[in-house]
DNA sequence: GCTTTTTACTTTCGGATTGCAAGTGATTAT
DNA sequence: ATAATCACTTGCAATCCGAAAGTAAAAAGC
């Protein structure tokens, strides 16, 4: 989940993952890369900088993700003290 | 988040969730019970049929889960197949 | 062109978590 | 009075996780 809200956010490489303040370890990353793909939640695709290296998005499964993110977003505000509000705006 | 749902759902009772078909080990049940207390999502009240027996409700940050559920649901049951919806509806 | 750094992982390993099975004491049904 | 149900707890093997280190390929720096 904290992967799709990542790209969600627009990070889209395995590094930008990895920096995120929850700060997972990277062989777990890794495997969750690899589940998410099976499930066909996200994809590989080239990096955008000209690099040959790897980059990920969001399949329109994954895409479809985005209301259950915003209703955890407005749990965590109304409820859990210290929750951020990075996501945009509804639906 | 599924006692949650089957708080929601009407059940209250511990051997209501031990019996939903995911079937959770009784052990990580009442220690789930445990956690959602010290997060006073849920509190426990005594049985509605009589009994000294005890049961479950939802507080009222429990039941603000509402929406993270249903926009769960939506989601499985537009790209999972095998969603079952239980759930009513909106809002 | 050669070295250093970054990237995207994999491997290793101790500790925490889980699933399964069985057990327990109190309450309730027969 | 006896049996069954309820709401857990305990014990143990297997799985999963986090932290750290290692690695191969690509990119950056000089």
């Amino acid at each position: 989940m904290l992967v799709v809200r990542d790209l969600v956010l627009g990070g889209s490489r395995f590094k930008d993952f990895a920096r995120s303040p929850e700060s997972i370890p990277t062989n777990i990353l890794a495997d969750r890369l690899q589940r998410l793909r099976a499930a066909e939640v996200i994809r590989q695709i080239p990096a955008a900088d000209g690099t040959r290296r790897l980059a990920y998005e969001l399949t329109e499964k994954g895409a479809a993700l985005r209301p259950v993110l915003l209703a955890l977003r407005d749990w965590g505000l109304a409820w859990e003290s210290g929750t951020e509000a990075r996501l945009g705006s509804r639906v």
